[in-house]
Parts: structure tokens; sequence; C-alpha cells
DNA sequence: CCATTTTGTATAGCGTGCTATGTATTTAGA
DNA sequence: TCTAAATACATAGCACGCTATACAAAATGG
């Protein structure tokens, strides 16, 4: 019927309407909530560290970051280290809407894959993986 | 690693990235690839029969449509039947792009999956369809 | 037949993603 | 050392997705 394509897309629409949906009361946006989830080992990272590890383009991370400040969700310093750099902090109010978040989050996750077996499930993160994999920028 | 949720948005900008790497030479981005490819068997559908067929919100088509009328891609026709509806109508240029987008787009399909085997493929198709349901809104 | 509801589009406003570009600082190399 | 390259970030501008809202036209019900 769909294109792996379309259904990788609709799919991924999906995950972030449900994640919206349940983090609505919170104020909290998809990848607001990835942000501060990166940061619950300890925060202080910089821009370019979170650029890293969720995958995005530098300039998406900056805006994005712009709006968590905006809404006192991180604090952004300056580096003492390297004065390009800005390190983020996550505020009082960012952890406890994180707290929070972070349930919500698991709890779609383990909806979206209720349907599938333990052994599915691990084989449909692995096809994914593979397929991200593939379309690597030559 | 990386939750399932993660992945998938992830998987779907890896998929937009290599359609609109592929098919930037012929000025059509994504979504407006996906609405030339839904007209392929005849065109004159109101916006909301693509909206049904491309799971879309109807203000998202709407716009979408508006930026392909604006580069000449379509044309949009009031329906005699229903004056609220319009018809759209790819135009020779929207026919002539869509050839060439067409073959690049089942190459990138192609592609994101030559790691996985047939069956793999089709396993995939089906995890993805599953997600999809049980995301569904309640 | 007329009022109400439903349906088809459009628009405003926002989040998230991207590329391209600019600026400051740091690092490397001649 | 001093210039050139690389790095960290910000901003502009766009596509695309969403919700909320408005409006006109069609369908429905009394």
């Amino acid at each position: 019927m769909h294109s792996a394509g379309f259904l990788a897309n609709f799919m991924a629409r999906r995950f972030a309407a449900a994640l919206q949906d349940d983090m609505r009361d919170l104020g909290l946006a998809p990848a607001q909530f990835m942000v501060l989830a990166e940061m619950l080992e300890g925060d202080g990272l910089t821009q370019r560290a979170l650029v890293d590890r969720l995958q995005v383009e530098q300039a998406t991370m900056a805006n994005t970051l712009s709006r968590m400040e905006r809404d006192g969700l991180i604090r952004r310093v300056a580096s003492a280290e390297d004065r390009r750099a800005r390190q983020v902090f996550v505020t009082e109010k960012g952890r406890e809407v994180r707290d929070a978040a972070f349930e919500r989050a698991l709890k779609v996750n383990a909806r979206a894959t209720s349907g599938l077996t333990e052994e599915e499930t691990e084989q449909f993160l692995d096809f994914m993986r593979r397929v991200i994999a593939a379309l690597k920028r030559s």
C-alpha cells in the first residue's frame, strides 16, 4: 500500500503526536523533551555535545534551546574554558517537568510496540538502525 | 542505545534528506513529490481526497498545495459540483518533474532497505504498520 | 423552507527540521 | 608569531507538520 519512506514519515509523526498529547499539560514539546532527557545524567553540556547526541543540525539545536530558555527550562552559560561555547544547564522547572515527562515518554514507547512481541521489538529497532545506516550520506 | 521513538524520528529525517538530495535539481520537496505521486493515476482530486490519501492535516495540505501552485507544479480549479471544493490538476511541468522524481524515489526506498532481505523488508513494513496502528489516537 | 450542522478551504501562529551565512574564538601550520 | 583553518554559535529563510479559527457552501432536520 505505502512505501517504506511514507510509513517511516507517518510513524514518526504518530510518535511525535503521541508525545505531544501526553506532555501537553507540561508545556513541553517533543524536541525539548529530548534535550532534557539527554541531560538526565548531568548537565552543563555544550550545544555541540547535544548536537552530537541528538543528531540534529547545529542550527536546529540552537533554535530549540532558545525556545527552552525562553520558557525557563534551561539556562545557557558562557563556558570558561572555551569562550565560543555555551554550556546548557537544566533549571529547577526543567527538572520538575522532565521527571513527569520521562514516565510518559516511556509509556508512549511501550504503547507503540504493544502490538509486537519482545523479540519483534528488538528486530524492529535493529531494522531501523540498519535502514538509517543504509541511508547515510555518501 | 535509542528509543523506538527516537529512531523513528531519525529514520524519517534520513528518508526525507535522501529524497531531498536526489530531487534537489528538480526543485521538488518531499511532500510535494508525494502529492504528485498520488495523482499518477488521474488528477482532479479535491484537497480533501489528497488529505485522506496522504494522511496529513487539511491545513498542511493547503499550504503544500499553495507552494506547489506558486511553483507551477499544479493548478487549483473551483469544482463545478461543489463550489466549496477545489480540484487539483498537475501541470505539464508537474508531470515532467514527477516522472524523473518517481524513479529516484524508488531508488531511495531500495537503498534504504538494501541492508535487509526481501523477507526482512516485508517484516519491517509490517512492524511499522502495527506501530502506527498502536499509536492511533484514543 | 429555514435554521442548524457539516463539510471544504484558507489563514494565523507555532515547533522542528534543514541549508546557507556571518561572527567570534580557538587551533594549527608555515 | 602570525596567518589560515577549524570550531562554536547565532540568524535568516524556507518546508512541513500541527492546532485553532474563520468563512462560505452544502446537506440535514424540523
